[in-house]
DNA sequence: ATATAATATCGTAATATTGCAATATGTAAA
DNA sequence: TTTACATATTGCAATATTACGATATTATAT
């Protein structure tokens, strides 16, 4: 089929694996080093800085801001981009939850 | 285009965004979780437990593997897979290290 | 109001992923 | 060696993702 089966998962496991998935691409996990090492909240300079194109990069700031990782305040003519801390905490404390409550019972 | 631009990423970048990526899938997540409440190590009760075909499951498997989070051994005529606990702490530490190094300056 | 700049959205092409049936391979028992 | 079972691989169809040009939208300045 190509479709994942979404259904056949719990709800947990489907939340899991999203926000894996939406950290699974280079371009989105350079958007949030970038931010995170500008003093000042950036915009578009993220598209001299990575070189993707400017849709491209809106694209993966949507999907970002979609699982709640950044929020995005007018600034001007430009948005100001920056990481939700409470939302990376969670998450972080999401994924540390998975991994140690998932251990080796092995050979 | 569609391709991922791998090349114009560090090799950091795309080492953490492929492990993300890995685990952004339900049916990785299900079948680590799976595993990892067995008390002897499981093979392919996962085609019964998590309903995909054998197939595919299959694939899945070979994608943990691949990235070093599960090892299979034989055992008998089946296969006896597993969590790589020292891989697994290790890939823990990478997503933790990202985590921690990128911090909010915003707004 | 108009022009300019920044960002978002749309449409589309190229590529990747997911899933499965069919088939191949490996392993153990008869 | 034949049979039976478990797993891996192949080939393919359906769907998803990535990327970008073109265009729309939004906001400020003139």
């Amino acid at each position: 089929m190509g479709i994942t089966k979404t259904q056949m998962f719990t709800e947990k496991q489907n939340d899991l694996a999203q926000f894996f998935k939406v950290l699974g691409h280079p371009a989105r996990v350079a958007i949030l080093q970038y931010i995170s090492n500008q003093n000042a909240c950036i915009c578009n300079d993220l598209v001299e800085e990575i070189g993707l194109a400017q849709a491209t990069i809106s694209q993966h700031l949507k999907e970002l801001k979609t699982i709640g990782l950044l929020k995005g305040e007018v600034e001007g003519k430009s948005m100001c981009y920056c990481i939700n801390i409470e939302r990376w905490n969670a998450v972080q404390n999401q994924l540390n939850l998975f991994f140690n409550t998932t251990k080796s019972n092995c050979c």
